[in-house]
DNA sequence: CGAATGACCTGTGAGC
DNA sequence: TGCTCACAGGTCATTC
């Protein structure tokens, strides 16, 4: 599911019900995720405060007070949901679910933490892409999980400079360079899509042959659509959900995801297409992007 | 070395 | 109604 705006979405709805809370109760209901949880995951987490929670690329982490990270990552299909009773449910600028029968119990919730905030929050992943592991703090970005992710595209570093370089000789085609975690953290399939298609630039041609004028503009639409993504709570196509259960509503702004045979919203007189790119759909106009 | 492919899982919608 | 197939926001190991 979650790309950079999904994640940053749930990070910003959960903050409210985790960040200065204790962890007052952890249960895990199953361990066979992609990455297995460590075995001591409860004795590890169960009473500690959550100091900051942050993102780093698709990544939630919780800094908890112990020194370790509780690093949180969504998979295909992970939702972080949070539940709340009665006038706790509002909770900063957001109104959580009251927990229906079961909340937690489901056959996908993985992890249910109760913080002190009073909230309840239950990790659901029915894919079971997503990962939790306990690292670290002073050490995370040594740790095997963060060795050699790229840079966050909405820092002050990132600019048409730093983008111009990482692209230089690459003979990738730039859908898949940009794709790619180690060069910018945070993209995936639906904003590199809406991003090139900004730009003006074909998502077929080579990273290394982007042209020159067209940097700036690629670097400047990544980061746009990454903004205006996370202002409408990030894209739900199916499984994305806010920590509060709402959709997110960017989807309704795509210009050519999921728009195959539809006419191209340029003005061009193109119809948007999709190919298939490194196992994965690329929707582009032919037309305009070259 | 870098780049393409398949594997990991479950759920859903389309087409028959 | 029910079957089968294609496909879904990501990452990782393996192969060329």
């Amino acid at each position: 599911m979650p790309e950079l705006p999904e994640v940053e979405t749930v990070r910003l709805g959960l903050a409210p019900a985790m960040e200065g809370h204790t962890l007052t109760h952890v249960e895990t209901r199953r361990g066979d995720l992609r990455v297995p949880f460590p075995k001591d995951f409860v004795a590890r987490t169960q009473g500690r405060k959550v100091r900051h929670l942050r993102r780093r690329a698709k990544y939630l982490l919780a800094d908890l007070d112990s020194g370790e990270t509780l690093v949180i990552h969504l998979g295909m299909s992970g939702r972080m949901s949070v539940y709340a009773e009665g006038h706790q449910r509002k909770l900063g600028n957001y109104v959580y679910q009251t927990p229906p029968n079961g909340a937690g119990h489901g056959k996908h919730d993985h992890v249910v933490f109760e913080t002190d905030a009073p909230a309840r929050i239950v990790f659901n992943d029915h894919r079971r892409f997503g990962l939790m592991a306990l690292v670290e703090t002073a050490h995370l970005e040594q740790d095997k999980l963060f060795r050699g992710i790229g840079i966050e595209p909405l820092s002050d570093d990132f600019n048409a400079a730093f983008l111009a370089k990482a692209l230089v000789g690459k003979k990738t085609p730039i859908k898949s360079a940009l794709l790619d975690q180690r060069l910018i953290a945070g993209l995936g399939n639906i904003y590199v899509c809406e991003a090139l298609f900004r730009a003006g630039i074909s998502p077929k041609r080579l990273a290394g042959a982007v042209k020159k004028e067209k940097i700036a503009p690629l670097a400047a639409a990544i980061r746009k659509v990454l903004r205006d993504a996370i202002a409408a709570g990030g894209s739900t196509l199916r499984d994305h959900a806010q920590a509060t259960g709402d959709p997110g509503n960017f989807q309704h702004h795509f210009l050519v995801y999921d728009r195959e045979g539809l006419p191209c919203k340029n003005k061009c007189p193109g119809t948007v297409k999709r190919i298939v790119q490194a196992g994965r759909s690329t929707f582009y106009c032919p037309k305009c992007q070259t």
